[in-house]
RNA sequence: AGGACUAUAGCUCAGUUGGUUAGAGCGCUACCUUGACAUGGUAGAGGUCCCCAGUUCGAAUCUGGGUAGUCCUACCA
């Protein structure tokens, strides 16, 4: 074995070889575990995030699939239909080429092949995280299959009146000229202005003075509001005022929608162009005006002067006009929520369009009932209440999408505006007995990407067919996923899930935290702080680095701050850390916060562990290979105390790894196997076990013993660690299996260890602790009074237990190995003991004679500090003993725990007291 | 505006039903190339558990209030 873990090469050819053999798909067993994976953007790249999500998914899937079930992780991806066909069309456009010119079915070839070209990146990505993925049943949203799901799951809604299609306000996006659902609006504060405007009144005397954030919509009001019992207007409700720049009346009406404090308690209604508007213009039977056309420039019912100008330009122009009018107020400063596209980061415009809904209120009862009566659970279970507050609130789901690439809608249309949906032009022809010589043509939109997201966890395994895989993985057992799309998707999954299957898509939701940078700052493309978890696997070069994340930005003005903060934060790049000890970092990382950031400092420590853990291996074999370790087991053996106490400390750990894995705390699981690993079977058996192997002296059965726990202690938590760090144990446990008797292809089909109460033992526990108490105490000494490490001491023991003197005789090798000492010496009760520096363990003392070797002001400072500690702590625990409250009501095992506790530290204080004398005499 | 979450060592975070000497990793200090490992070992320093009040014999933990921060939802033109 290399003196250094090499992940690099390991991984590779790891990953291969499992992949080849087929050990990702279901191997059978009676119970079965499905995870459904997220489906990425099939046209874009895993950042830190998804190799947290893909981390878990894989420790849990090895992990059930270690543990016998029949386990099935589920690949795919999605065609994020605004997202690619962005993409597509920015590309084409440097060719000077426009989508339109192109036509839909050359375009829509061309988002395909700019698919297949780009395709591999996350399917790579995601082999190089070790993610355990059944790659024989990849699927994608728009394969042909799921898109007889998204098409049957359509009409069937529809059929049902589900959905629905109508003219209605939407969000509209003027770049990417289509409708975008509420929750791909995104409201951020910003600076802007509040117009005063004033609207003369019809019949010359007097105005009313509105204010608006948004001037140009004017063109298309149709009232002016007040609040009804407003005095200041109440003489005007019902009265006209002329629009200005229109020629147009409009009526003052009353709705105790307006405040009445802000502005002037004079509102202008733009039905066509604002959502609250267009409720109050549905409430007084207003004329809805639209002014505006795709792009969002003026047009519609307009006056002919606008027409044709773009909605920013015409504000100023409109400004400006009334300005000469006379009729502007005035100009207040006001922050104001604009609504921006996700997307394409332009504002939104409400817009009068004919779209497709989704009654989602409808089906939301269901998806309601199945959290509360815990049919679906969610880990931690506060998100419940988010799912809850927005399902019992649900708007419907524009499902409609004015783009080319994605699911196109099933409905065909006549000349007269009749809508049939159905399978095909033919079946509904033939359904609703058309002429044939009656024209049709087909609905130009597509569904939403998450419509078909929203069928991902039946639509994979064959859906509408009753399959087999339907049969064993449906419901999935948990989802995986962050909660920026409980909304999006979770919900939606839930509602359609139970609609179409009568069960549920999953029986847990899973939510983990955001990764966010060092200094707790989401990633983001424009923020230039995004990471590729390959970056961290591979290591990158600081120049490449800088180049990667200011590469193709969409506001290229930023790259200079991103290439400085990027210099400071890596100055020297990235160093490769390899896929085990950045998913160990991962898990580390994962507990119940909602904000996971991460810090390169972390992901070096497990890396370190990596390191250990090589090393740990590498000693165990240097001392097993070609040697007798028990592997017949007919041949007696002895076991060593650290033989005994090693093997029950991996019962408990084996355990706590158990709870963690069943509560999803990754952090504490990673935790117990790291402090296993390193605190107990490094720092501690493995010198335990030196003294048994190098000593000449030691029985063969000793020495098969201690190497048979040696080996098979090892062969267990490298089966314990695989779900976490896959490459690393399989690697190591290729060569240690064999020697601990096990025989198989792969660790990752071997069965998962479990903890075994009969094996805990207690007695050695105590007796180890006891080993440590010395030794630690030996070694304190020797630090604080700076003894040369090397240096072999003489000690004596005394005022010990017939249990301590047990303990010394059966553990003086050990003892004197890992203490480095030359001589321990009992003492009798009776016997004179030396002017030493002295440790307690209990009521032993372990004492060091100072002769030529201690400083007499040193022993004393220590002991000093020793003996405060001690009285401070002692004065708590009297104090609390003195309290007759505390004795009265406190439960007696807790009091007579302080009782113990008491007697201890007098006990302990009279000891060192009594050092300190003896040393002062000297 | 409503709601949620967070506040523990210099940094990133654990802390289960109230009883611990409040822990870990990283960082820091000192010493050490001892035959698995310097990506290491040994020892050590470092905390007003955000503040105030309450409940309790006892609070990092429970309750109320406050402060700071983060996020979500809904939005007033």
């Amino acid at each position: 074995m290399e003196k250094t873990f090499q992940p690099a090469e390991i991984e590779t050819r790891w990953y291969d070889e499992w992949e080849a053999r087929g050990y990702f798909a279901p191997q059978g067993g009676e119970k079965a575990y499905s995870i459904m994976i997220p489906p990425p953007n099939v046209t874009g790249s895993l950042h830190m995030g998804h190799g947290f999500q893909e981390a878990i998914m894989d420790a849990l899937i090895r992990y059930h699939r270690m543990a016998g079930y029949n386990t099935l992780w589920q690949v795919g991806t999605d065609h994020a239909g605004i997202a690619t066909q962005m993409v597509v069309e920015r590309q084409l456009e440097a060719q000077g080429i426009s989508r339109h010119e192109l036509g839909r079915e050359k375009f829509v070839e061309k988002v395909w092949e700019w698919k297949e070209q780009s395709g591999g990146t996350i399917t790579r990505q995601l082999r190089r995280l070790g993610s355990s993925l059944d790659w024989s049943r990849e699927r994608f949203t728009m394969d042909e299959g799921l898109s007889n799901a998204v098409q049957e799951v359509f009409i069937r809604l529809y059929r049902e009146g589900l959905i629905y299609r109508g003219k209605r306000l939407v969000n509209w996006d003027p770049v990417l000229h289509t409708a975008i659902s509420d929750l791909e609006v995104i409201s951020e504060e910003e600076q802007g202005h509040l117009w005063h405007f004033n609207y003369p009144l019809a019949g010359g005397e007097g105005h009313l003075t509105v204010a608006t954030t948004r001037p140009e919509t004017m063109l298309g009001d149709a009232a002016v509001a007040v609040h009804p019992e407003d005095e200041r207007y109440a003489h005007l409700i019902g009265r006209m005022v002329e629009l200005p720049l229109t020629g147009r009346e409009i009526p003052v009406i009353a709705d105790d929608y307006v405040d009445r404090e802000f502005g002037t308690g004079c509102v202008k209604i733009t039905p066509a162009h604002d959502f609250n508007d267009y409720e109050m213009g549905k409430r007084h039977g207003l004329p809805m005006i639209n002014i505006l056309d795709d792009d969002a420039a003026i047009g519609g019912e307009a006056p002919e002067a606008y027409l044709g100008m773009d909605r920013f330009e015409a504000r100023r122009k409109i400004v400006a006009d009334l300005d000469a009018l006379g009729l502007l107020e005035k100009i207040e400063d006001h922050t104001l929520k604009v609504p921006r596209g996700d997307r394409s980061g332009i504002v939104i415009e409400p817009y009068l369009t004919d779209q497709w809904y989704v009654d989602a209120r409808e089906l939301a009862k269901p998806a309601i009932a199945a959290v509360e009566n815990g049919d679906i659970t969610f880990v931690p279970k506060q998100w419940e209440n988010t799912y809850f507050a927005w399902m019992r609130d649900i708007q419907d789901w524009c499902i409609s999408r004015q783009l080319w690439w994605g699911h196109r809608i099933p409905a065909w249309y006549d000349d007269k505006g009749n809508v049939y949906v159905g399978e095909s032009e033919e079946s509904v022809r033939a359904e609703n007995h058309l002429a044939d010589e009656m024209s049709l043509h087909r609905d130009e939109d597509v569904l939403d990407t998450w419509f078909s997201s929203a069928l991902w966890t039946f639509s994979t395994l064959g859906w509408p067919e009753e399959t087999e895989e339907l049969k064993i993985f449906h419901p999935s057992s948990v989802l995986v996923t962050g909660f920026d799309i409980i909304f999006f998707w979770v919900a939606r999954m839930i509602m359609m899930t139970l609609h179409f299957r009568k069960e549920v898509p999953f029986h847990t939701v899973y939510v983990h935290g955001l990764v966010r940078d060092a200094e707790g700052q989401k990633m983001s493309k424009s923020k230039g702080n995004v990471l590729d978890p390959i970056d961290l696997i591979d290591g990158i070069e600081l120049e490449e680095l800088v180049q990667k994340r200011t590469a193709g930005m969409m506001q290229p003005q930023l790259a200079a701050k991103i290439e400085k903060t990027t210099r400071k934060q890596f100055p020297d790049g990235i160093a490769p850390y390899g896929t085990d000890a950045l998913r160990f970092t991962y898990f580390s990382l994962a507990s119940t916060g909602r904000d996971v950031k991460f810090d390169i400092g972390r992901i070096e420590g497990y890396r370190n562990f990596c390191n250990k853990i090589w090393n740990a291996a590498r000693y165990v074999m240097m001392n097993c290979e070609g040697e007798d370790c028990g592997q017949d087991e007919s041949l007696p053996i002895e076991r060593s105390l650290a033989d005994r106490w090693i093997v029950s400390k991996l019962q408990e750990t084996e355990a706590d790894v158990a709870r963690a894995f069943a509560s999803y705390r990754f952090d504490l699981a990673s935790q117990a196997l790291y402090e296993f690993i390193w605190n107990e079977y490094c720092d501690w058996y493995l010198e335990l076990s030196k003294p048994v192997l190098w000593d000449e002296n030691a029985s063969p059965e000793a020495k098969r013993g201690t190497r048979r726990t040696l080996i098979r202690v090892l062969e267990t938590w490298l089966r314990l660690l695989h779900p976490m760090m896959p490459f690393i144990t399989e690697e190591i446990w290729q060569t240690v299996a064999p020697l601990a008797g096990k025989s198989g292809e792969t660790i990752m089909l071997q069965p998962y260890p479990v903890a075994d109460p009969g094996a805990m033992d207690s007695a050695a526990n105590a007796d180890i602790e006891w080993l440590k108490g010395v030794i630690v105490g030996i070694r304190n000494i020797r630090g604080e009074m700076n003894i040369p490490p090397g240096k072999e001491l003489t000690v004596l023991m005394k005022n010990g237990s017939d249990e301590d003197q047990r303990r010394l005789t059966e553990n003086a090798p050990f003892l004197k190995k890992l203490a480095r000492l030359k001589e321990v010496t009992w003492l009798a009760a009776t016997d004179e003991a030396p002017v030493a520096a002295t440790a307690l363990v209990g009521e032993l003392e372990i004492l060091v004679p100072m002769a030529g070797l201690i400083d007499k002001d040193a022993e004393l400072a220590r002991l000093a500090k020793e003996v405060d500690r001690l009285e401070q702590e002692l004065k708590r625990v009297q104090g609390k003993l003195s309290n007759s409250a505390f004795v009265d009501k406190a439960p007696a095992a807790v009091v007579e725990k302080e009782r113990e506790k008491m007697q201890a530290q007098e006990q302990a204080l009279q000891q060192l007291q009594e050092q300190e004398r003896r040393i002062r005499q000297m």
